[in-house]
DNA sequence: CCTCCGGTTTGATCCGGATCAAGGCGTGCG
DNA sequence: CGCACGCCTTGATCCGGATCAAACCGGAGG
């Protein structure tokens, strides 16, 4: 829907990039960047470092929503208010528009209105193959699946530095940390993968992971 | 983002009601509305029955990605292919609007390419909620979950019916037909629900409910 | 260099939901 | 009216991942 096809302009694929704001706020590891509730005033994305969203239930239980690599946006929301709370995962920075601003680009030029379209929808796609992973996946096709998704969004090719804790692992994948843990060690154990370093995976058997994903 | 009160014009809400065929496509209970990896030619919406969306892995898993009721659209993509698989849960019918059709609209008003985005984002968020509740909640948090939301969407007060088998149920929220039998079997022990036939469902004590929604 | 400390791994056991297996029941059809 | 077929419920057992508990690292600071 709204291929880039139909693109009135000649410019190749206007991205928002343009304009967002000069100024790069920056974030140590572990801030805040906006909690659930606040008012929604800004669109981000991350410059460098990377940021988790997540929601929180009444007892504790954390769900990770989505993590956020560098080029990628976040905080775009349908009503005034965030619906997650947004963090850094390390140290980084992100490029902020008001969400006004945008709306007023949006209703003035048809490609800015399409590239927002096309930010939600990703969004959706994400969310939607997140479902997947979460409603008929086993711990390890869930855990194989996150390196390879890592891996593809931080473009590396079978070295990566997984940026996260195995805490946040375990709260996006619908886990525990022992269970990720664990699944780790079976997969290095099996040869699928090396881990030098708890943060460093090796992808030795890349389409045997693959095939786990399904 | 982009609220309602920047609407450029003083039209309330611009639904794309307007804009869909007149004809109203009919399937029957289990027809294919469309598959899996064909052409995205058409957005849909409801304009009576339901409709579910899913996606199935080579193993036969099924996930079910969405239930849509009466005025709810789906079939909107992002790419030029069906990502999912739509069947009608009962006798349905249809409204359709070409795919290109939707897109020249979005270029030539702001308020339809507003619509659209209002679209996607609510797809986004209610994936979101579907992604919390698979991740981080219990059996009986997801039944009485899908029961509240099926009864706010459809208007139901405190009997309402459900248009989908134990199957659909379990192939949304993740478990087994077994676990959903066993589950509203428990709640109405518990006398939270009654369950008067298969297919509908009084709720007894809706707060008690909403509070394992948590 | 040693110690401390938070994050991670590993081990033992438990439990919620899956699986395997029968029954019940409502509905449509002969 | 009765039979049969699908769906649903219920029962028994199993198992993947959770929980509880302890040991193991690796990096920062003294």
């Amino acid at each position: 829907m709204l291929s880039p096809i139909r693109t009135a302009t000649a410019q190749p694929a206007f991205g928002l990039d343009a304009v967002f704001g000069g100024a790069c706020p920056r974030f140590v590891r572990d801030e805040e960047i906006f909690g659930e509730g606040e008012a929604a005033d800004y669109v981000y994305q991350v410059v460098s470092g990377a940021v988790r969203t997540y929601r929180i239930l009444r007892d504790g239980r954390r769900q990770i929503d989505e993590f956020h690599f560098a080029g990628d946006h976040f905080g775009l929301e349908l009503s005034d208010v965030h619906r997650v709370t947004a963090e850094a995962m390390a140290d980084t920075t992100v490029r902020m528009i008001r969400r006004g601003a945008l709306s007023d680009l949006a209703a003035q030029r048809g490609d800015a209105a399409r590239a927002i379209f096309r930010l939600t929808a990703e969004g959706l796609q994400r969310s939607q193959d997140h479902v997947l992973m979460l409603g008929r996946r086993s711990a390890c096709e869930r855990v194989a699946g996150l390196l390879l998704d890592i891996a593809e969004r931080t473009h590396a090719k079978a070295e990566l530095d997984v940026p996260m804790s195995r805490q946040d692992m375990a709260d996006y994948l619908g886990l525990t940390i022992e269970t990720v843990s664990r699944t780790l060690t079976s997969l290095q154990d099996e040869g699928l993968i090396a881990l030098p370093t708890v943060r460093h995976v090796v992808l030795q058997d890349r389409s045997a992971l693959e095939r786990m994903t399904a």
